[in-house]
DNA sequence: AGTGCTTGTCAAGGGTCTGTATAGGGTATC
DNA sequence: GATACCCTATACAGACCCTTGACAAGCACT
């Protein structure tokens, strides 16, 4: 994480930087601009890597930018080159804040800091989607009101219906995403669509409550490679496998979502993708479920 | 959709291109010369486009044009201006074509054009809204697919929360929005939202089926100034009239939708906003109803 | 000369942003 | 255990910014 050695404590920053130390801790708890480390006495311990944001911020500032923006310019700045696998700390907790909050601006601010430093893939299965489930979590406990749980998804799924403008363009294959019908948990079929496209696919998107009959008919009009169907609860999938699906055999029908169950796949004659988006969009990649045989066009 | 990273405010910017701040104000209002961004507390955050705009302006005006010819002399040269209160002929068409044949890319190059040619309340009102009505009057008779209707929905409340971004910052009047039980079309109500914000008002969306209970707990919680509703079945909204809303006397009700009649926003003590979002907006805006008799709290 | 529009400026009343300060208490080191 | 340094939490003041509404000078046109 660190790179040098020599930590230093506040007093040394601020006499090096010439900053005043209720001002470093200001910008710390403010705009997070510095992430020091601590001892175990809870010392601040600060690296060269923060002194230079420190600097940094004193040059936009000197420049007429105000503290907020500065601060924002110097992580942009900072971090840009440096997407991470990893999840800033804290930082889940702040969208979770600004949500059930309904602070609009603030959770905007949160995810622009989330995906700006976090890999996208990694953003959405380890911020994204854990969020969404603990909010439906507490939301069943009655914990958080279904008006936060509303905000909340309305919020996200803006921000992934913008993240995933243009995801039907380019020239891999085709999936077809859907909600079985009944289900309305859509947010996590298009965080799917994402990766999936991130991996060369070509996303046509027919969400909630989707019927079958009208998800195989634009499968085949489309000339889909795969169907990819959501559930999270497993009845949905048998109310559909007793229909059946009357795809070509070109077609790989797959299934996710916590409803999705190895019996209820084997019944369907479906993929099994699993929880991880990643793993699950590198499934259907790959082909058949774990087995060999490819999916080929021919 | 702002590329330019460092943002300053409005002093700064006065101090950099020698203008007033209240003048930088007034071509804003006036002429809608600059798009600054906002900060969650209502601080105007401007662009370096929005700098060179300025002193463009400036150089204009000691060329001794007007500055209202100024201002538009600015907007035009900025290209992408100048946006019109007339929809061009046969981008809908385009829209629709795009949308049922699930061309993604093509809808969303016909709706940049849209929004790029046209003022924005204008491409919601008789664009955007009209075409998803049409949709919908297809749908029922079977001559859209529920796929063809669902992956439009979806591409289009994708765009309209984009353009909602936002729409809770500010310092004006706040509204809370939100589908009575059992409604699904949101999407007139994010357009309503976003036409509301550019009157200044700040918007807390709740969107989709919210029990009127979590509503109106809601709109005490954020103090809102107002509480509008929406549905296009008059039956939804006799459900809610039941109940009551139990709301303090500075909030205003407001009914919109094909479900709101006069009658039920008599029985509701609602104000009733017509299918026009703007005339709807400022209706709100100027408090009691304008037209018809106004209706009164307490 | 009168009327109406344009445009820069101003003020009131109130909120936000940010650097600084204080209280009460802990850590580090000799 | 003395001394210098640091911690969190909270408060505060001044600079800065917000909206609304108004006004007067300048101009165009009657």
């Amino acid at each position: 994480m660190d790179g040098s050695r020599p930590l230093f404590r506040i007093g040394e920053l601020g006499r090096r930087a010439g900053v005043s130390v209720e001002l470093l801790r200001a910008w710390e708890s403010r705009y997070g601009l510095v992430e020091p480390q601590r001892t175990a006495g809870g010392f601040r311990l600060y690296s060269d890597r923060d002194e230079s944001r420190v600097r940094r911020m004193q040059a936009l500032l000197r420049q007429g930018l105000s503290a907020a923006q500065a601060a924002r310019d110097v992580l942009e700045e900072d971090g840009l080159n440096r997407r991470t696998k990893v999840v800033p700390e804290g930082l889940v907790a702040a969208i979770d804040e600004a949500l059930l909050s309904f602070d609009e601006a603030g959770a905007h601010d949160a995810l622009d800091r989330l995906f700006s430093t976090a890999e996208l893939e990694v953003a959405l299965q380890n911020a994204i989607l854990p969020e969404l489930r603990s909010i439906g979590e507490r939301w069943a406990t009655g914990a958080v009101s279904v008006a936060q749980e509303h905000f909340s998804s309305t919020l996200i799924r803006g921000r992934l219906l913008a993240l995933a403008r243009g995801w039907d363009r380019g020239r891999g294959r085709r999936a077809v995403l859907a909600c079985v019908p009944g289900e309305l948990h859509d947010i996590g079929l298009i965080a799917f669509g994402i990766v999936l496209h991130g991996q060369g696919w070509r996303i046509l998107y027919l969400g909630q409550d989707t019927p079958i009959g009208t998800a195989v008919a634009t499968s085949r009009r489309a000339r889909a490679d795969a169907l990819v169907l959501v559930s999270v609860e497993a009845r949905r999938f048998r109310a559909v496998a007793e229909e059946g699906l009357d795809l070509p055999r070109g077609t790989t029908v797959a299934i996710s979502g916590a409803g999705a169950t190895t019996s209820v796949a084997q019944r369907m004659r479906a993929m099994l993708l699993g929880p991880d988006l990643t793993a699950g969009a590198a499934q259907l990649t790959a082909g058949r479920s774990a087995a060999p045989r490819g999916v080929r066009r021919g």
